[in-house]
DNA sequence: ACTTTCACG
DNA sequence: ACGTACGTGAAAGTG
């Protein structure tokens, strides 16, 4: 038996590595006889679960004081070990961040899903409802060294920051260490055991940060299940069409490299380097200027900036539809470097993801991570098929629903609005919702009176998005385009008809203030307000509680036993994938767990049925 | 590591 | 007193 001994927060901590199956007598003896719960976590060759070199290398399981690193990559009676630990354990598991390791378990190991699920506490999903801040915005920082380091000891090794630099001193690297460090390595081994006696430290100390604030032991549950729900989504995947994709990343190859052949006409070698093509664009005569405005415009570290706005206006298009504005001389190096850049980026983040994160099944597993975001809302990575192009089919066509089946998609009609009207009891929206009306042109008739044209309506959507988001007069003339007066004097009559929004507003800011700056969701969510923006609290409040409503229909979506066609949640909306004969049925029991009563207004939903690939939902039919 | 840009809700 | 657009992930250039 290797042994390890290290100290954390002033204890002697021991690392056992069982050598032969007498030494696994030992750790079987310290889980039989523990009377607590164990922290759980593994190691594996890298983060690529479901591809095909993938392997588990270690599987860890400790208290406070004593880790047990189980050589699984050693097979035979090692195996044996962990899974019977797994057949006869009946009490807690601490993992944080869970779903990384129950897929590990479940592909490798053959354990159910359901099995570990109802067994584990999250360490990191209690650590983000404490406080849910990314480093970057104030916060402690969700991953194990930052939250060791605050709850448990400042001297906590970065055990996964320390291992990068021994795996390049064995010649390895980021990508190559995890798989290519030999498994006696003792740091290898030493740090994988500290993870768990950190993991299972963790725990108490979260549970007491939670009471501290007053987080309810109902909400910790609830987010236990959405991560069931996500996970069980990645674990599924949605079924790639390889050939089209590859056809795909081609032909966007040939448009990116022609239009950069173009832009290399005009002395600019990337179409990325906003730098050069300022310089190459005022050589030509261009003087980066908006119309409207009287100097050019500058990014925040004095630099031109040269974003998608001021080269469409200077290739003379529209930046919303692509056409021809014919307000000005078309610009041709401006136009090269939309092209390009747009092919580049559609190849580089979507196609070519789709086919380097694909399974040999042919299908894709995002890692959809259920609570990221300040707000609570999900977010989705490696692919991130939240943000995929929505203006073109293109990429989207690549994704398909089962074979048989059909993709349909459901969203909220729009939630933030009616979230807003709910939470701040705004007496006028809520009528106007239940009453079935268009809220925007409800708006427009009571500010511009019944003569109200599709211009006014616009500008009061804008002023309702301005207001969920907390933007001011100038913001809200930008993004819509309307004249400041106009905007000015719809701001003024959307404050008289909806005088609510603005009381909420402050009442949420004095209790924030009168809370460490923390204002607390419908739902009993923590969310850290930024001092120098209060204002930002209606958007948290309404962009929290949407979030929450799109978990509640999820939880009770898998109630009704939906889960199986369940695909990806996208802020306001679910997809899924069902077969064609069932899709009606699947369409409508959806669309009616995503509508419910909240606080006296009506959420509603609309389901579209679409054909088999998620591109036959926008523009064209495929 | 930071900045800029661009894809989404 | 006044006004402030919100939340993500990813790629590439810059220094």
């Amino acid at each position: 038996m290797r042994t390890y001994r290290h100290a954390v927060a002033g204890d002697n901590v021991t690392v056992f590595v069982p050598e032969t199956p007498g030494d696994l007598v030992h750790f079987k003896d310290w889980w039989v006889h523990s009377n607590g719960d164990v922290a759980l976590d593994t190691e594996t060759t890298g983060l690529d679960v479901f591809s095909d070199g993938h392997r588990l290398r270690t599987v860890q399981f400790g208290d406070r004081n004593t880790a047990w690193v189980i050589h699984w990559e050693r097979g035979g009676r090692f195996v044996e070990a962990v899974v019977e630990f797994f057949r006869r354990w009946r009490r807690r598991l601490y993992i944080h961040n869970a779903p990384y390791d129950w897929m590990v378990l479940c592909r490798h190991a053959g354990l159910r899903l359901e099995y570990l699920v109802g067994r584990t506490r999250d360490t990191q999903v209690m650590a983000k409802l404490v406080d849910p801040r990314q480093p970057q915005e104030g916060g402690i920082g969700a991953s194990l060294k930052p939250l060791s380091a605050f709850y448990i000891d400042p001297t906590a090794p970065d055990t996964q920051g320390d291992l990068t630099a021994v795996f390049r001193s064995l010649g390895l690297t980021k990508a190559t260490g995890w798989a290519g460090i030999p498994l006696d390595h003792p740091t290898y081994n030493l740090y994988a055991g500290l993870d768990v006696i950190l993991t299972a430290r963790l725990y108490p100390r979260l549970e007491e940060a939670l009471s501290t604030v007053g987080v309810r032991q109902v909400l910790v549950d609830y987010e236990h299940e959405l991560l069931h729900i996500c996970a069980e989504m990645t674990r599924k995947g949605m079924v790639l069409d390889r050939e089209y994709a590859e056809t795909l990343s081609g032909k966007l190859t040939e448009v990116e490299d022609r239009y950069l052949a173009v832009a290399q006409r005009y002395g600019v070698t990337s179409v990325n380097a906003p730098k050069q093509i300022a310089e190459a664009l005022l050589g030509m005569g261009e003087d980066l200027i908006l119309p409207g405005a009287t100097a050019p415009e500058m990014t925040p570290s004095g630099a031109y900036k040269l974003d998608k706005n001021v080269l469409f206006f200077l290739a003379d298009l529209d930046v919303k539809d692509g056409t021809r504005a014919n307000v000005r001389k078309p610009n041709p190096l401006a136009e090269a470097v939309i092209r390009s850049k747009r092919a580049g980026k559609w190849r580089k983040t979507y196609a070519d993801t789709f086919l380097e994160t694909v399974d040999p099944d042919g299908r894709v597993h995002p890692v959809i991570n259920s609570l990221q975001a300040r707000t609570g809302r999900m977010s989705v990575t490696r692919p991130a098929l939240q943000t995929l192009p929505s203006s073109d089919q293109m990429i989207r066509r690549a994704l398909l629903a089962e074979e048989g089946g059909v993709m349909i998609s459901t969203d909220f009609a729009a939630i933030e609005m009616r979230v807003l009207a709910a939470l701040a009891d705004v007496k006028q929206m809520k009528r106007a919702i239940l009453a079935g009306e268009d809220l925007h042109e409800y708006t427009a008739r009571l500010v511009f009176g019944d003569d109200f044209t599709p211009k006014h309506r616009k500008l009061c959507k804008g002023v309702g998005f301005g207001k969920v988001y907390g933007g001011g007069a100038t913001t809200i003339a930008r993004q819509t385009g309307a004249p400041m007066e106009d905007v000015q004097r719809a701001i003024r009559a959307y404050d008289r008809v909806y005088p609510e929004i603005k009381r909420a507003s402050a009442r949420w800011q004095r209790e924030a203030y009168a809370n460490r700056m923390v204002t607390v969701s419908a739902t009993g969510r923590q969310l850290p307000l930024d001092r120098d923006r209060a204002y930002a609290v209606v958007n948290y409040q309404c962009q929290s509680a949407a979030r929450d409503c799109l978990g509640q229909a999820l939880i009770d979506m898998k109630e009704r036993g939906l889960m199986e066609y369940l695909r990806l949640p996208i802020h306001d909306e679910v997809l899924a994938s069902a077969p064609k004969e069932d899709a009606e049925d699947v369409a409508r029991a959806i669309k009616e767990c995503m509508t419910f009563d909240l606080f006296g207004v009506p959420v509603a939903a609309d389901a579209e049925i679409g054909k088999r690939s998620w591109g036959s939902l926008y523009g064209a039919d495929v």
